[in-house]
DNA sequence: AATTTTTTGGCCAGCGGTTGCCGCGGCTGG
DNA sequence: CCAGCCGCGGCAACCGCTGGCCAAAAAATT
């Protein structure tokens, strides 16, 4: 009485193992294999290795894969070779827009790449970065670190392991891709100081910003050529909330103009300095670094250092799956360029 | 001359195969198993049979995974049990904000129990949502569907396959995650009628959008009982484009309010409408759907019934995670309220 | 026509875990 | 004192696919 003998009901299935969780299976190469009467291998090869069956034999199994509506298992396939179409992204915190853009080019450039993106975030904090880094480093090909927050020995043992490309911080031996931000931040500097202003602040982001160091070197480096005097301030978290934070700061600090490290901050500190009455740009001028979703929604529109987020995003991507696939290992520093967007937060000092 | 004979190097691997790609390739149960000097079944008994073991060799396994710092291979354990730990999310629009807050509940929900998040964006389309859906399940334990465009019939047939939760949307059958229109909704006309608008205009979002459709019905039936006019329009795409392109229909259809069907197009809306000189609230009142992030960054700052978009996604994870792990299988509509925020875009009729 | 080379397909040993089944030793109970 | 049961560990059969190796068949060469 085991078998009821289900008369021409489907194949039953003879061991009852893992049925995918319903009834139906779903087909694997050796029932392809035996449909079509060739040993599984030949199978195996007729769908992964062009050219190494005949065309005949290559178009029975494929006819039998299409009628049987098969699909590799990528696991069964992972556990031999190793590879696993997809690749890892960390970013810094999902809810910081500035990631948002990066999120979306790597995704679309691994969707066309027929890759999966797996997603984790950090929260700021190199250790659990780290751990979610390392937890990803089983189950994927390649990882991309956004604006990571680990120190670079970290990062390169993690590349010694499998291809790692950063974004938004340079480290040597890792393939980056960094925005250039002295085109950027000249133009933002030069613009301040034709418009009048002689002293500017810098609010810089996470001590462990590789970009903010950056930024802020650009700004020194920019105010000096203008003759311009530069300080900087520090802000407790690059979020709407570490601007708002700094405003006294920046108040204090007797500068007509400030930079930001990034755009959040800036509206932040716009948001309270305008609580305070203070009157963007003609008492003081602000300008951001990113141009992420919503920075010309304020009022003023905020003046920003644009860095081409998606850009960089789907670079990093392609970066990584060329080295994926491809042969040559060029492993170098890819640059994007950035510019002045200028809007309303910034302009003429009045007073 | 095929064995070098290296004398004293760390563990020549024998069968030159497949070393993780640098040269130390990660330990296995097996490794576990010779130097604990216990059976591997015994060892993957131990660390994912709790009980099963005796509480001695279970901490002597231990200790040596610890020791060979030891991690389960994922695809080697889901080619035998069908369970990955890994689920996937696909959304509509990944640039859309409010998905952002979806995205990071469901991301932090899944960190928590140690699952990995697979995502995946449909741009809004039925068919690539499908695809996208098709190509997950062979890989994922179960999906998330974030206002799915696809049909009810399609997500049924998915959800047989694997457990899905469906957010923004209610699907007969299926586990869902929906916002409570009406509260919110209510909350808004009356406030409307209250400050004297007697016409309202709802801009409409996508056609395959359910939750558009309860917005509009709630819209509709809120204005019957507050005896105000309602009308319909509709948007090319649920974004701050679609919400400019429609700002001369909005004007030539005499409602003195609307409410959009995100946020979004109440941006745009109101950006296109400050642009041809409309005075926001004082001439018009907009208000939007789901409190994004840059709501309240506009001016005036948008008026708008909030979802929360965060706990749906990290109810939709938890929900699905119950299914996946859990024994009874609940699987009804779980509902959250909306509330009006009222801010600035909103008030009293001045003319 | 005989031989060498190239294709093409079969066989089989894994990849790293999981799990049903079995057996052994110890404890309990009659 | 012995049967019976339970706890614990070993054995071995997979899960679905890959790839090295080899032999048969086909094609090319002499």
């Amino acid at each position: 009485m085991t078998e009821p003998k289900t008369p021409d009901d489907a194949a039953t299935p003879g061991p009852v193992k893992k049925p995918a969780r319903n009834g139906k299976s779903s087909a694997t190469i050796y029932d392809i294999a035996k449909v079509t009467g060739v040993n599984p291998s030949t199978v195996s090869r007729a769908l992964s290795k062009p050219g190494r069956v005949s065309a005949k034999t290559l178009k029975l199994i494929e006819d039998a894969a299409a009628e049987l509506n098969y699909q590799v298992n990528p696991f069964a396939r992972a556990l031999p070779t190793g590879r696993t179409s997809t690749f890892g992204l960390i970013v810094a915190d999902i809810t910081n827009p500035t990631f948002f853009d990066i999120i979306r080019g790597a995704e679309t450039t691994a969707a066309v790449r027929d890759y999966t993106l797996v997603l984790a975030e950090s929260a700021e904090s190199a250790v659990t970065e780290l751990t979610a880094a390392r937890r990803m480093m089983a189950t994927v090909d390649g990882l991309i670190l956004a604006s990571p927050r680990m120190d670079d020995d970290d990062i390169r043992t993690l590349a010694r392991d499998k291809p790692v490309v950063v974004i938004n911080r340079e480290v040597d031996g890792v393939p980056c891709v960094v925005p250039e931000v002295n085109k950027g931040i000249g133009e933002a500097v030069r613009s301040l100081a034709a418009n009048g202003h002689r002293k500017v602040a810098f609010v810089a982001g996470p001590a462990q910003s590789w970009m903010s160091a950056r930024r802020w070197d650009g700004v020194q480096a920019a105010c000096e050529w203008s003759r311009l005097e530069a300080v900087r301030l520090e802000s407790a978290k690059p979020t709407v909330d570490g601007g708002r934070q700094v405003a006294r700061d920046v108040l204090a600090s007797g500068a007509t103009a400030v930079l930001t490290y990034n755009d959040l901050l800036a509206i932040g500190l716009m948001q309270e300095l305008q609580a305070a009455g203070v009157v963007v740009p003609d008492q003081i001028s602000i300008v951001g670094f990113d141009d992420i979703f919503g920075a010309d929604f304020t009022t003023p529109p905020l003046t920003t250092v644009r860095s081409p987020l998606g850009a960089c995003g789907s670079s990093a991507a392609r970066l990584l799956l060329d080295l994926l696939q491809g042969t040559g290992e060029p492993a170098g520093t890819l640059r994007v360029e950035t510019e002045l967007v200028v809007r309303g937060s910034s302009g003429r000092l009045l007073s």
